[in-house]
DNA sequence: TGGGAATACATACTATAGGAGATAAACCTC
DNA sequence: GAGGTTTATCTCCTATAGTATGTATTCCCA
């Protein structure tokens, strides 16, 4: 169970989803095009903070993890949107 | 909005439902028990890595952390049991 | 009120998060 | 295949996450 996959993953999904570049995202955030990409590749360990001010320029206010059963064979987790 | 003392208090109060001490939990999860209260007292800033062990070891398998609006004046946040 | 259990604080240390800059490699579209 | 744009890789740097050890403090409860 790889936390870094698993957020990179997601975040790319919803960094596309919202029309964002990586350079894009970097100039809306603050971190830098080299970073975001090391995240999105499982390269990167990103604090709560971080994964914060991630969520926030991305314009999500929930963040939903849900950790995969054992025996679940793929990994998942959810960026959800604001109800 | 200040992440870090948002799940500090919320780990606080998962911990003791599980009947942990701080001590007890060091040892089942593999943290000083110094990071522990560091954690709890909004000191650490935890990666999405070490916020996984630490939910592991809780037996919480739904992390989800909602981000309170700019005009909400208290932070929220879950750590909900697997349906 | 004293003594053990639980939590907080202090310091020093190693590993890594995240930044800055340059560049390489893909990926278009013409 | 040239040229722009997007993403990935590399190196070096500082700040801090997390460990280890010791101790102080707070909290009980007899």
């Amino acid at each position: 169970m790889d936390m870094r996959k698993l957020v990179g993953r997601n975040f790319e999904r919803l960094r596309k989803q919202k029309g964002f570049t990586q350079e894009k995202f970097s100039e809306a955030s603050g971190f830098t095009q080299q970073y975001i990409s090391g995240l999105e590749r499982g390269r990167r360990n990103p604090t709560i903070v971080t994964l914060f001010e991630l969520a926030t320029t991305l314009g999500v206010s929930h963040i939903d993890l849900v950790l995969p059963d054992d025996d679940a064979r793929s990994d998942r987790a959810k960026l959800s949107k604001k109800k």
